[in-house]
DNA sequence: CGTCGGTCGTAC
DNA sequence: GACGTACGACCGACGT
């Protein structure tokens, strides 16, 4: 038996019903549902991979009448029709079993059942073994002892001794149950009166309809069964056929032409890929087909000279930069690849440990064949993340020139919202190819290795085929930025600004390491104290850090008062605002915030930039991240010195420990209002724009027009109340935040917004508009054309759709501001350049930026950088940048 | 022992 | 539910 064939004959209407119900809603970018596929695919290839069947075919209903509809007019009259959502998936699941190379047989006139009725029986005639894959419990009348039955989602099979051990009845006799009991879902009466579990009953002790009706009498004594039973003898009859599933449909019988060859990867992959299912378009991808690519190890002089030549001929080029890190500050380059055209590539091993057999040409020798042509800024270079191998190689002493495109970036403004603009991700969009893993190459985890302890030979495809697939990207992405209107933005932008930030990055910032480290004695010294005052009020030790612990301490121990819940309600919410309230009541809460704020100065900034003082330098380098943020702006990392703080007291104190070097001084340089100043612009406001124009107070404006009052009765709480407004209408705030921010009822933060909006009727025109333009295109524009997609702004779900809303809103303020200022420091580092000055730019964040200037370069170079910053961009209302000077950041702001 | 979601806090 | 954009530390659940 064991060796018999095995033949999986799977329900495909049943699934799909069940796949659509199973799984909520799932839908493509553009909104074609894909739930019932998914689900579909994901039972399938579970069934294929759990089962690895040799034989399998899917079997679907046809649309109109059956030979069931001809023996009852009412057969499944009851059914609604297949809901349209669920219509339009039938032909993509149809494409996908297809592409899994499965066969699929339907019969006009016929339903599914009976096509798995006569192919079972025709299976079990050709020796096989037959699993039914379905849920539908009519099927089990085909139960024999070579034909059991599965339902995948339940994982449960049904064979004939289980049939037994349910019902006590053979699966041929549930016939006879069916034609008893009838079926709501299929309407089928059966007979009155009569469910499933009488049903069984009868047939267990009549054997059939036949025999219950033969010995009718025997049920008299029953007297409503009797009656229902006599009055529907037609109907039972008439039921049983119906539930009866035909086996001998006329239909080709070759089982053999249910074989499966492998599945079609390529056209799974475009399916998925088409349907959006990324997992599995990944899992589909296949490994770039060798047989295309010349890769080309290069290790020989002569060799190197040769690929210079055609390099220099060729005018542009991809490379790629093999090293030990991550961090480009700390790498050392292990190898450099090159590729001019689709399909090839070149790889340089420069400083393997583990050659092998391979003799590698001495680093310097290399760095020297290639130098001019890296240097020569009339020979283009495309990088992925260039700016990496920029800092790499500029460590190396080559100032790599001629940088016109990178990958990465061209992805991200093709799309920012996507997270991951990795090459993987992109030759798996553009050409469906699975990269070579960079782990594949290096190990995984503990035993990985570094790529300098790899064997050369292994390094060669690995390293080739970035730079292979980072030129054939760069053909595919510029026309992709050309056609959507972003190559200008590239252009003009983006890529002048690598190098403006690797230069940032690789000049650093210098950091008072024993002031840092005194900090960090103090705040643990006050911490500590802190921490028994705290376990003394609380009764009992408990990790302060988790607020899950402290929430049961608080609000289970101590019977604090609740407040509010955490966001997804996992628990009792202990933040700031919380811990004050309960700070008035309790001194627990109280020196809980103060050991917050020491804990996340102590690990989040004090530790985290002691441990990022480069060893070499002194100095702190942060990567300046060009791709990541769905508005446009940097982002900051390793360590984020976006984010250092400056509000509070001890958080100054952190600021503090930025200094210049030797001679040298730092200058802030600080757009004002940039982003209000952006809005008036966009808004076209008057009164915003008025008040700009003569240098006003913006805030102070603001409370003159919203609160209606005369300038000599504006306070400073009246002036940080309009702050709070004007910070809100940036990021589309609603009255019960803006209640909630000023301590005022609801209804009066409702009546100051509409005071807002009717003075500053710009700024509602230019909500109004920018939501309803952004209904229609499902996509937001700043100043110079940067795009970002907002799908979810026709999301039926409110929340989605707010969401999407003020985003829509914010996005081009906050982006064309990231736009401007992007600009200035491309123009910056020119004027730098130009005047020979000994600044340098230092640090951005978002509207200002730092420098570190000789002394008496000072005057010079605020004059310069205010002629720059202020003019960079013409807009209908003046662009304004406060300086600071000083000896540390602090001071400098 | 790594990953990942949740919570919290810092900046503009 | 309720204000946009980030980074990252820590906890705790979960999987290997």
């Amino acid at each position: 038996m064991a060796d018999s064939k095995k033949i999986f004959l799977i329900d495909g209407s049943a699934f799909l019903y069940r796949a659509f119900h199973a799984i909520r809603t799932l839908s493509t970018s553009n909104g074609h549902p894909t739930n019932a596929t998914f689900g579909f695919t994901r039972i399938l290839l579970k069934l294929l991979r759990e089962n690895t069947p040799e034989y399998a075919v899917v079997f679907f209903d046809v649309k109109g009448p059956t030979f069931r509809h001809t023996m009852y007019d009412q057969y499944k009259a009851n059914r609604s029709p297949m809901p349209e959502e669920l219509v339009v998936q039938v032909p993509d699941v149809k494409r996908m079993i297809s592409a899994l190379n499965i066969p699929i047989i339907q019969k006009t006139g016929f339903e599914a059942d009976d096509l798995v009725g006569t192919y079972a029986t025709l299976a079990e005639k050709a020796g096989f073994q037959i699993v039914m894959v379905t849920g539908d419990k009519d099927f089990i009348q085909l139960i024999t002892d070579k034909c059991v039955l599965w339902d995948p989602m339940k994982d449960t099979i049904t064979d004939v001794a289980k049939v037994k051990e349910d019902m006590g009845i053979t699966p041929i006799q549930f016939i006879d149950v069916l034609g008893l009991a009838g079926d709501t879902a299929d309407n089928i009466p059966g007979v009155k009166g009569v469910g499933p579990k009488t049903a069984i009953k009868l047939i267990t002790e009549f054997g059939s309809i036949d025999g219950i009706y033969e010995n009718l009498d025997q049920l008299k004594t029953k007297k409503k069964l009797y009656e229902n039973l006599c009055a529907s003898r037609e109907t039972a009859l008439l039921s049983r056929d119906l539930a009866t599933i035909d086996r001998n449909i006329t239909v080709d019988d070759n089982i053999e032409s249910f074989k499966l060859p492998a599945f079609d990867t390529r056209k799974a992959f475009e399916l998925f890929q088409e349907l959006e299912f990324k997992n599995l378009a990944t899992e589909f991808a296949q490994e770039t087909d060798k047989s295309k690519k010349t890769y080309k190890l290069i290790t020989r002089p002569q060799e190197m000279e040769e690929l210079v030549k055609t390099l220099e001929k060729e005018k542009v080029f991809a490379i790629d930069t093999e090293t030990t890190s991550k961090h480009p500050m700390e790498a050392q380059l292990v190898g450099i690849s090159f590729s001019y055209t689709d399909n090839t590539g070149f790889y340089i091993p420069v400083a393997h440990t583990h050659p092998g057999e391979i003799e590698q040409l001495d680093k310097k020798e290399i760095l020297r064949i290639f130098k001019p042509i890296l240097e020569n800024p009339e020979i283009q270079k495309v990088g992925q993340n260039i700016k990496y191998d920029y800092i790499v190689l500029a460590r190396y002493g080559i100032k790599l020139a001629g940088i016109v495109f990178d990958t990465m970036i061209a992805s991200y403004l093709l799309d920012p919202g996507v997270r991951g603009h990795s090459l993987d991700n992109i030759a798996m969009n553009l050409f469906g190819h699975k990269t070579i893993s960079y782990e594949q190459i290096t190990g995984k985890g503990k035993k990985s290795i570094g790529f300098e302890e790899t064997p050369i030979l292994e390094a060669v495809d690995y390293a080739a085929e970035d730079a292979d697939l980072t030129f054939m990207a760069y053909g595919v992405l510029k026309k992709q930025l050309r056609e959507k209107g972003l190559l200008p933005l590239m252009e003009t932008l983006e890529v002048p600004l690598i190098t403006v930030l690797a230069n940032m990055e690789m000049e650093g910032i210098k950091v008072d390491a024993p002031a840092l480290a005194n900090l960090s004695l103090t705040f643990e010294a006050e911490m500590e104290i802190l921490e028994k005052e705290i376990y003394e009020l609380a009764g009992e030790k408990f990790n302060i850090n988790s607020s899950q612990q402290l929430g049961v301490i608080l609000f289970e121990k101590l019977n604090l008062q609740t407040s509010k819940k955490t966001k997804k309600k996992t628990g009792y919410s202990t933040d700031v605002e919380v811990l004050t309230k309960l700070a008035k009541t309790h001194e627990l809460p109280n020196k809980l915030l103060r050991y917050r704020t020491l804990g996340k100065l102590k690990s989040t900034y004090v530790e985290s930039l002691t441990k990022l003082i480069h060893p070499e330098t002194g100095r702190i380098h942060t990567s300046f991240n060009q791709a990541i943020t769905v508005t446009g702006r940097l982002s900051s990392s390793k360590p984020n010195l976006q984010n250092i703080p400056i509000r509070k007291k001890e958080g100054k104190k952190i600021r503090e420990t930025f200094i210049p070097k030797a001679g040298y001084t730092l200058i802030s340089a600080d757009y004002s209002q940039i982003e209000l100043r952006v809005l008036a612009h966009c808004a076209n406001d008057k009164i915003l724009i008025e008040a700009f124009n003569n240098d006003e107070d913006i805030h102070t404006r603001t409370a003159l027009e919203v609160f209606q009052i005369m300038p000599a009765f504006i306070t400073d709480d009246l002036r940080n109340q309009a702050k709070a407004i004007n910070f809100g209408i940036v990021y589309g705030m609603s009255a019960f935040r803006l209640a909630n921010e000023l301590n005022i009822s609801r209804k009066m933060a409702t009546t100051y917004i509409d005071n807002y909006f009717k003075r500053y009727a710009g700024v509602k025109q230019f909500i109004d508009n920018t939501i309803e333009e952004t209904t229609k295109t499902c996509e937001v524009s700043t100043i110079f054309g940067r795009k970002r997609r907002l799908d979810d702004i026709r999301s039926s779900n409110t929340n989605i759709r707010n969401f999407a809303q003020r985003a829509a809103i914010n996005t081009p303020i906050q982006g064309s501001a990231a736009d401007l200022i992007k600009l200035a420091m491309i123009k910056m580092e020119a004027a730098l350049v130009k005047n020979r000055l000994a600044s340098k730019m230092l640090l951005s964040v978002h509207d200002e930026i730092i420098f570190e200037t000789p002394m008496e370069e000072k005057d010079q170079l605020i004059l310069i950088a205010r002629e720059i910053m202020e003019n960079v961009h013409p807009l209908k209302v003046p662009l304004k940048v406060n300086f600071g000077v000083g000896e540390t950041w602090a001071s400098a702001h």
